[in-house]
Order: C-alpha cells, then sequence, then structure tokens
RNA sequence: GCCGGAGUGGCGGAAUUGGCAUACGCGAGGGAUUUAAAAUCCCUUGACCGGUAGGUCAUGCGGGUUCGAGUCCCGCCUCCGGCACCA
C-alpha cells in the first residue's frame, strides 16, 4: 500500500468534484431540485488584492466549509457560493500608475485568488460565483440604487415608499408644504388652526422647479453639501484614514482641505429606530450588537429654544440633561453653525474669522487629536437661559459639531466633563446643580451621574429622572423646548470620484433637475478609457473633477424624460455598494428579470422571520459600517416588496485574527523568518546567534511575518492546512500562526490513513468484524463532532478525533463499518483524504451526500464511574463506583479507601458533599 | 478618555459553565529501529521538596463568597481590538 499521497489525492477530488458538479445546488423550480431543508452558509467574500490570499482567509472558509459539508450529510439543502469584492482603489491606482486598465489587474487577480481558494476543496457552488464589476451584476446594484432615489420614507408608517406615491398625495392635498420647504404629512392636526394661519401652500402653489427641489430633498437617495477631505492633487475625496494628523494626504503627502461639495448621500438616518429595535431579534456576537448600538448612538433629552439678547433670533440646543438647565453658565456653538455671523460682534469679528477659519480647515482627525485643549472665541453676544432668564454668553468652539443635535449646547461645566474643561480654560462660572446621591459632601464638580437636583427651582430635590421628565414638562408647557431624541448616525456619503466603481444611473437635466435613468436604459457601462488620472491642482479651490469628467462623449446624454441634452453624473458609487446585496445575488445570479426571483429568495432566506443567511462569517472588522449598509438597503428592499425577510443576516459569526509570531532583536528590530532559526527552542538571528524576543502580531509584509498558503498547501497538502487552521483555537480568537506547529495536525492525517489503507511500512488496522472496544469509543466521537460542529468549537472536534485515532492504534485494529464511520466523520475537515479512504473502503461513489454518523445514547454513558474524593476540599483519592450508585454505597466506597482513610484518621466527618458522577467531599474535624 | 474582549506550562490551547486544572497538539529530554539520517514507535515533561511513595505551591495581582473558584463578586495591573470632544 502506498502512503499518504496528498499531491495526487488532492489534485484527483478537486477534479472529480468539479467534473462531477457534486456541490452545485439546485434552486426550487430547476429540474433536479429535491425538497429538504435549506441551509445557507455564507462567507464575506474577498477583496481580490494582487497579493492574493493571506493565512486569514481560508480560516473563515474552512469553517463554513466544515459547516456546509456536515450540514449536506445531515439532510439539508446548502446554499454555499463565493464571489469577487472587486471594485476598488488598488486596481485604479495600478491603472494610473501602469496604464493598464482597472478591468484588465481586477480580471487577473481574480484569476489568481480563485486558483488560490480552489486549492483547498472548498465545496462551493461556482456556478453561482459573481463579482460587484461584472456588469449584469453592477446592472442591479445600480437598479437598487434607482429604488432608493424614488423612494421616500413615510414618517408616519416608518417605511420606505415610492416617490410617485409622495406626488400622489402632494398632488391630492393630503400632505401640504411648510413655508420652510418642508412636507407637513401630518395635516390632520393642523386643519384646526389652518384658517387663521396659512402657513402652508399646496403642490399646485409650487413652479416646477420648487417642486423638483421638495421631492430630491425627500428622497432616500439625495444630493448635499458635505464637508469632505479634499485632495486637489490627488484630484480626489480622501477618507479620514487617508488624512494624517498634519492635515495631509498618506498618499503623496499633499495637503488636503475641508470643502463642502455636493455629495450623493443614502438616508440611512430614517431607519435608526428600525436598525436599533431589529437587532434584538438576530443571532449575533453580542460585542457586535453593541457596537451597533452605539454607533447608532440613541439619546434622549430635550432641544430648548433660548432668545439671544437683543435680537428675534433664537439658539436650538439639544440636551441631554434638561435638568441642568439651570447651570447652564454658557452657550456654545459649532463653528459652522449658520446664525456664527449674526451672532459675533463687531469687536469680535476679527478674532472670529480667524479662528473659524483654522477650525473648518481642519480635518475631523487633527480637531479631535489636539486633546484636552479646549479652544474658542467669545461671539460677543449672550443668549437667555429661559428657566431664570439669566444671560448666558454665547462662545464659538470646535468641540462642538456641527453634525450632531443642532450643532450647538448650553454649556452646564458642573455636570459635564468637556464643559468643565471649557469653563476651566475660560475662567468661566461653574454652578452645581445636581447633588451626588451618598453623604453630602462629595465632590460636585464635574459629577456626571445621577443625583438629586439642587438650586434649580422647581426641579430641587427630584431626581435626575424625574427632574428630567419634569423640565420637558415645563418647557412643553411654555413653548420653549419639547422632547428630543438624537442619534449619532449621520446619513451614509455615497460618492466617490474615482473610476472604478459602480456609475451612478442618474442624467442632470436643466429642465427636469436630476433624474433616473429608466430600468430599460440599464446597465449603465463604465465608459472605457485609457488615462485613469484624476486632474490634479495646486489651487486649493479647483472644482472636483472625477475621472469620468474627461469622457465628454459619453457626459451628454438625452433626459430620459423630455429627450434634451442632459449631463450625467460623474460620480461613482462607494465600494459598500455591491457588498451590500450580494448574498441575494447569489441565489439566482444569472436572473436578467430581476435582481433576485422572490420564490427562490423565499425558499432560501425564508419569509417573515427576522432573519435571511442561517449563518454568515466573517471579520469583526465589519461589525459596524458594512453589516450596519446591508441592513439598511435589505429594508429597504424589504419595505418596497422585492425581499420578504426583515434582515440579512440571521445568525453571525466572526472569526478572529489570525498573527504571527514576531522576533525582535535587542534593538527592538523586526527580523525576518528568512534570518531567524531556532536553537535548542530558542529563536535566534541566523547570523549572528542573537536570542531574539518573541511577540504576537499582525501579519505585515514590513515585519516579514507573513505566511503564503501557497507554500503550506505545497509541503503538507490543503487538507493538512484547513485541519490546522482549525485546530489553533477557538474560531472568534484571535491566535498566532505557527508553522512549527503544523506538522502535528499533519502526522495526525498520516496515522488516519495508516490506520484504514496502510503504507509499505505498516498494514492497515482493518478487521472485518467490528471491535467492541473501538465502538463505544466510536458512538462517543460522533456525538462529540457533531455537537462541537453546531457549535463551532472545531478545536476540540480535532482533538477528538485524534483521542480517537490514538486510541484505536492502542487497542491495533479497527473494524471496517467502523473505519467508514470515522471517515465520514473526519469528512468535513479533511474532505479530499476521506474521499480517498472511503473509495479505498470499497465505495464507488463520493461520500459529500452520504449521512453523518447516527451515535447510540446508550453508549454514551459507562456503566462504573470514578469519583474524585476530597478531603476537606483537597484531593485525596480516586473511587469506581456503579454509575447507579446510591450515596451510602458511595460513602461507603470511599471511606474503604486507604489513602482516604488516612486523612480522616482522628476526625469526625461533619458533612459530606456528593455530586453525582463527579466527585465526593468529605468535610471532617 | 469611553466601549468591548482577553490574561492558564517553554508555545498554541482544553476544562461538560461552580466540581479531578493543564485534554489535544507543538517544542524539549531520554530510549527503540537504522550503517547513518528521515519517517515511525515507546517513555518523561507546570514549579519546588523528596526516591517513581508522598507532600507543598501554581490559572495576571490583592481581597471576598463557597464544602469547593480558571469559572461568581469587589478593587487593581497588563495586553489586544474598536470608537472618540456626540452635548
Amino acid at each position: 500500500m502506498a502512503g499518504y499521497d496528498f499531491t495526487k489525492i488532492e489534485a484527483k477530488w478537486q477534479a472529480h468534484w468539479q467534473d462531477n458538479q457534486t456541490f452545485r445546488q439546485p434552486n426550487p423550480g430547476d429540474a433536479d431540485f429535491v425538497e429538504r431543508d435549506p441551509y445557507y452558509v455564507l462567507d464575506m467574500f474577498p477583496y481580490p488584492s494582487g497579493a492574493g490570499l493571506h493565512v486569514g482567509h481560508p480560516e473563515g472558509y474552512t469553517a463554513t466549509d466544515i459547516i456546509s459539508r456536515y450540514k449536506r450529510m445531515t439532510g439539508f439543502n446548502v446554499m454555499h457560493p463565493m464571489g469577487y469584492d472587486a471594485f476598488g482603489l488598488p486596481a485604479e491606482q495600478y491603472a494610473v500608475t501602469h496604464g493598464v486598465h482597472p478591468r484588465e489587474t481586477t480580471e487577473k487577480n481574480i484569476a489568481n485568488i480563485e486558483r488560490q481558494i480552489k486549492m483547498f476543496g472548498f465545496s462551493y457552488d461556482w456556478s453561482r460565483r459573481i463579482s460587484t464589476t461584472d456588469v449584469e451584476y453592477y446592472r442591479w446594484t445600480q437598479w437598487i440604487f434607482l429604488q432608493l432615489f424614488n423612494s421616500y420614507f413615510d414618517p408616519a408608517e416608518l417605511k420606505a415608499k415610492p416617490i410617485s406615491h409622495l406626488v400622489h398625495e402632494l398632488e391630492n392635498e393630503n400632505y401640504l408644504i411648510g413655508m420652510g420647504g418642508e412636507i407637513v404629512f401630518d395635516t390632520y392636526g393642523l386643519e384646526a388652526i389652518a384658517e387663521e394661519v396659512p402657513l402652508t401652500r399646496k403642490w399646485y402653489e409650487l413652479s416646477g422647479e420648487e417642486q423638483h427641489e421638495i421631492l430630491d430633498t425627500h428622497r432616500l437617495a439625495y444630493r448635499a453639501e458635505v464637508p469632505v477631505n479634499w485632495c486637489p492633487q490627488l484630484g480626489t475625496v480622501l477618507a479620514n484614514e487617508e488624512v494624517t494628523n498634519e492635515g495631509r494626504s498618506e498618499r503623496g503627502n499633499f495637503p488636503v482641505y475641508r470643502r463642502a461639495l455636493k455629495q450623493w448621500m443614502l438616508r440611512i438616518t430614517a431607519y435608526a429606530e428600525r436598525l436599533l429595535d431589529d437587532i434584538e431579534d438576530v443571532d449575533w456576537p453580542e460585542p457586535i450588537k453593541l457596537m451597533q448600538r452605539n454607533w447608532i448612538g440613541k439619546s434622549t433629552g430635550a432641544e430648548v429654544e433660548f432668545a439671544i439678547d437683543g435680537t428675534d433670533e433664537s439658539l436650538l440646543v439639544y440636551t441631554t440633561r434638561p435638568d441642568t438647565l439651570f447651570g447652564a453658565t454658557y452657550m456654545v456653538v459649532a463653528p459652522e453653525h449658520p446664525l456664527v455671523d449674526t451672532l459675533t460682534t463687531a469687536e469680535q469679528k476679527s478674532a472670529m474669522d480667524t479662528y473659524i477659519a483654522a477650525a473648518v480647515n481642519k480635518s475631523d482627525l487633527e480637531r479631535q487629536t489636539e486633546g484636552k485643549d479646549k479652544t474658542g472665541v467669545f461671539t460677543g453676544c449672550y443668549a437667555i437661559n429661559p428657566v431664570n432668564n439669566e444671560k448666558t454668553p454665547i462662545w464659538v468652539a470646535d468641540y462642538v459639531m456641527m453634525g450632531y443635535g443642532t450643532g450647538a449646547i448650553m454649556a452646564v461645566p458642573g455636570h459635564d466633563t468637556r464643559d468643565f474643561e471649557f469653563a476651566t480654560a475660560f475662567d468661566l462660572p461653574i454652578l452645581q446643580v445636581v447633588q451626588p446621591d451618598g453623604d453630602g459632601d462629595g465632590d460636585w464638580q464635574g459629577f456626571v451621574g445621577n443625583g438629586t437636583s439642587v438650586n434649580s427651582g422647581f426641579l430641587d430635590g427630584m431626581t435626575t429622572p424625574d427632574a428630567k421628565a419634569k423640565m420637558i414638562d415645563w418647557l412643553e408647557d411654555q413653548s420653549l423646548g419639547h422632547g428630543a431624541t438624537n442619534y449619532k448616525l449621520r446619513d451614509w456619503l455615497f460618492s466617490r470620484q474615482r473610476y472604478w466603481g459602480e456609475p451612478f444611473p442618474i442624467v442632470h437635466c436643466d429642465e427636469c433637475g436630476t433624474v433616473g435613468l429608466n430600468d430599460d436604459q440599464l446597465p449603465l457601462e463604465l465608459p472605457p478609457m485609457d488615462d485613469f488620472s484624476p486632474a490634479s491642482s495646486d489651487d486649493p479651490d479647483s472644482p472636483p473633477r472625477p475621472p469620468l469628467g474627461k469622457m465628454t462623449d459619453w457626459i451628454t446624454t438625452p433626459c430620459p424624460l423630455c429627450g434634451k441634452d442632459s449631463r450625467r453624473e460623474l460620480n461613482t458609487m462607494p465600494q459598500w455598494a455591491g457588498s451590500c446585496w450580494y448574498f441575494l445575488r447569489y441565489l439566482d445570479p444569472k436572473n436578467t428579470e430581476s435582481f433576485c426571483d422572490a420564490k427562490i429568495a423565499d425558499y432560501w432566506l425564508g419569509e417573515g422571520k427576522s432573519g435571511g443567511v442561517d449563518l454568515y462569517v466573517g471579520g469583526a472588522e465589519h461589525a459596524v459600517l458594512h453589516l450596519l449598509y446591508s441592513r439598511f438597503w435589505h429594508k429597504v428592499l424589504f419595505d418596497l416588496g422585492h425581499v420578504n425577510t426583515v434582515e440579512p443576516f440571521y445568525k453571525l459569526y466572526n472569526q478572529g485574527m489570525i498573527t504571527s509570531f514576531t522576533y525582535r532583536d535587542s534593538r527592538g528590530i523586526a527580523i525576518p523568518y528568512t534570518h531567524c532559526e531556532s536553537r535548542d527552542g530558542k529563536m535566534v538571528h541566523t547570523e549572528t546567534g542573537e536570542v531574539l524576543v518573541e511577540s504576537v502580531e499582525k501579519m505585515s509584509k514590513g515585519l516579514g511575518n507573513v505566511v503564503n498558503p501557497d507554500e503550506i498547501i505545497g509541503e503538507f497538502g490543503a487538507d493538512t492546512f484547513r485541519l490546522y487552521e482549525m485546530f489553533m483555537g477557538p474560531l472568534n480568537a484571535s491566535k498566532p500562526w505557527n508553522t512549527r506547529d503544523v506538522p502535528g495536525v499533519f502526522r495526525f492525517l498520516q496515522r488516519a490513513w495508516r490506520m484504514v489503507a496502510g503504507d509499505e511500512n505498516s498494514p492497515a488496522l482493518l478487521t472485518e468484524a467490528d471491535q467492541d472496544d473501538v465502538e463505544k469509543l466510536l458512538h462517543r466521537l460522533a456525538a462529540k463532532v457533531g455537537d462541537d460542529i453546531e457549535q463551532m468549537k472545531f478545536n476540540t472536534a480535532i482533538a477528538a478525533m485524534m483521542e480517537f485515532v490514538n486510541a484505536v492504534f492502542k487497542n491495533g485494529a479497527i473494524g471496517q463499518s467502523q473505519a467508514e464511520r470515522f471517515v465520514l466523520i473526519l469528512a468535513p475537515f479533511a474532505p479530499h483524504l476521506a474521499e480517498e479512504l472511503w473509495s479505498i473502503l470499497g465505495h464507488g461513489e463520493s461520500m459529500a451526500y452520504e449521512p453523518f454518523p447516527s451515535f447510540d445514547e446508550a453508549m454514551l454513558t459507562d456503566d462504573t464511574v470514578e469519583l474524585a474524593v476530597q478531603v476537606c476540599g483537597k484531593m485525596r483519592g480516586k473511587v469506581s463506583v456503579a454509575a447507579d450508585a446510591d450515596e451510602a454505597t458511595i460513602l461507603a466506597a470511599v471511606q474503604a479507601d486507604a489513602k482516604v482513610a488516612a486523612h480522616l484518621e482522628g476526625k469526625a466527618i461533619v458533612k459530606t458533599i456528593v455530586v453525582p458522577g463527579r466527585l465526593v467531599n468529605l468535610i471532617a474535624k
């Protein structure tokens, strides 16, 4: 018999699976569809980078493959697809510097990463493969964008509806237009006063232009002026992460300017409450739920109006602590606040202009990294505190953000840390209005918790929650304010000044305004281009010019509404767009009529229940953005009737990061693996012999600690690689890769091979008849492994299989049917080896759909159990008793034990604790 | 600063959730086989005292609850991840 030739075996079975379409999963309606329970296992699809796969990718993929294979063996139809999130910056940057079209680079990278993924023998249904860059894919990304563009959020029903419905309601005058241009949805309450106060206009009273504007400001996809990091030299807008602390671009170190640009936004804030509520119904790790809740950041408090002294204007502030209104000793407005000019007096104007110019040009990061040093400028103007009519100075300071609340605060330095720091820095009065609970003279300065109101007029003596409620009532009675809810969540900035992304299916028409393409005009393909560099400029005030701006022929196109010349939108969509809905396209990837057939989606995602995908595995780095964006899109699709589940992902599991050992010399310099070697169990520098210090860090090229999967597979095979990554530790823990440990699992697979197939030196251990001693172990193994797979505890499942094989070698023999069952248990983990052994055991077909071995409950228990015996809590011995022995029998056996008796000598037993099946503790004096 | 997670042998980790701490694997040491090596197999391996009996001490540190704590409670320390002037 030949030895374990993994190279041959793995090639053979991968070809077999591919040739026989073993893992193609038919949809309902397909001729070969068999009705079974559906199970949808999804991986976060990779970005096909030029560097290819790193060892972190196959960790999650192996876990989902084990689940997929196990689910097939336990009678499910398994949806297990793979694809590529292939739009993105690197391909475009490569195009800029090397003149290679991003599509070319992308296709090359996909080919490489797919080759790598296929080496692992994952059981994907490759017929469902998609890439977000496929025209037939992004056609539907554009279509979904148009759904957003053509929808608005109904504030009464809290759901998206077609914008045509809004127009209908406006035309029928069910909704009116307020003087500020806002839509008055609730005309019911208004009717009573409408006659005396003509606050509203009717739809027909508006000009065409006004009508467009009203609609455009209510769409789920709308355009707004948003401050962004504009880098003229790079000709693009940068993410915060791409801007250095010095306010320069990470790439090229060019200056970055904060500038307001007209950008596409998606109204995710409308869904804040539903995103918050529905997260209760999904099976996600609690920390991830918490992160999403914190990101949405709901808070309740009040909006309060402060009259501005000497003018008719007023300043609206949001506070979570209306109970501290009596302690407000100054006000702060954000530098971007529209009232700043009005508020600033002539004497203060020049100081203010300087301050605002500096503040506005700071990146968010800069504004935040200045630490605790508070800066600000007095406007020279005062507001009137509505509760006590005190004059309170109004300041401008950049610690208040325009993007949150009303962009203005009442500062209560006595009970807010930031206000306290600011007041200290500028010598502003600090008043106590809350008394901490407990002994009276505790330090109240900077106390931000709940307590009892003091120095607060009608609130005195009330607890903080009561005082909040009382104050809100009072404000509402006096028409000075009202209770309010706020979210940290902001609308999603959805446009990029780049080439390699989905073009917006939008034109700008002088007559009709912003117009969406018709469905039959999709896909709107990216126009071919040779030169991808964005227009660069030294002038900070140069207008942004996306790469598509160069396509002069392409830009001008007939307006879908009026047919006159209109200009195409030149921005493209962000990478998140394609990844928001890819799990839907997998279900029906070839459909040309819709993004996914509803019946097919209903089968795989279910109907009505909260969640869709049964299991979604990926890194925790996507905890907020991707998962939140995807949930948002899904809810919009749900509202518009395109999907029937409220949530996209029912169960989420986060794999941990695979880190790497890094070796540093005495100077702290990381020594690449190529210059390290192990001597006497210590890692030393190959040349100098210096003993190196080991630490665990992220894999990165710079540290020389990157592990390449190709090399490991070449040396040990894919099954070993899979097994090693699963054996390293719990899937959700971050853990260091250690190539030194790989041979351990390789040896296990070789032993499994020799057990069943033998090799030149040792015969197989197979016997025709089953081995009694092995049978019980096998049942326990089946129970343990099945259980561990369900709980995603793959490391302990593998340990159990190792113990089993070790025990069989001790026993010296295993029955044919027992070997078969063992191989089936091993199959989800090491499928190539298992298939080969399965065929050696005499089976012609693939084992992929063989039932997972069952177990007999009776085989899991023993007749006798060993109990640990403690005397006064200390381990003193062990006794064997019948499993069903009563307490008296057990105690008799325990006291008969010589060692135990010795420890009991001269003492009287005062208490006995018997834990059935586990231990006996005797307390003696 | 805030939020979240984690600290167990030389290393990765296990421990039925309050019940025999250190499963499984790596590494290390010794032995068998071999001309030799690789591979394979066997033994030892938390620390300390002692002899392989036996004992004492060990799950980041200090307290506590309990017959019993890696697990629960209180107070610290360290590391990792995320967010950050969010009113």
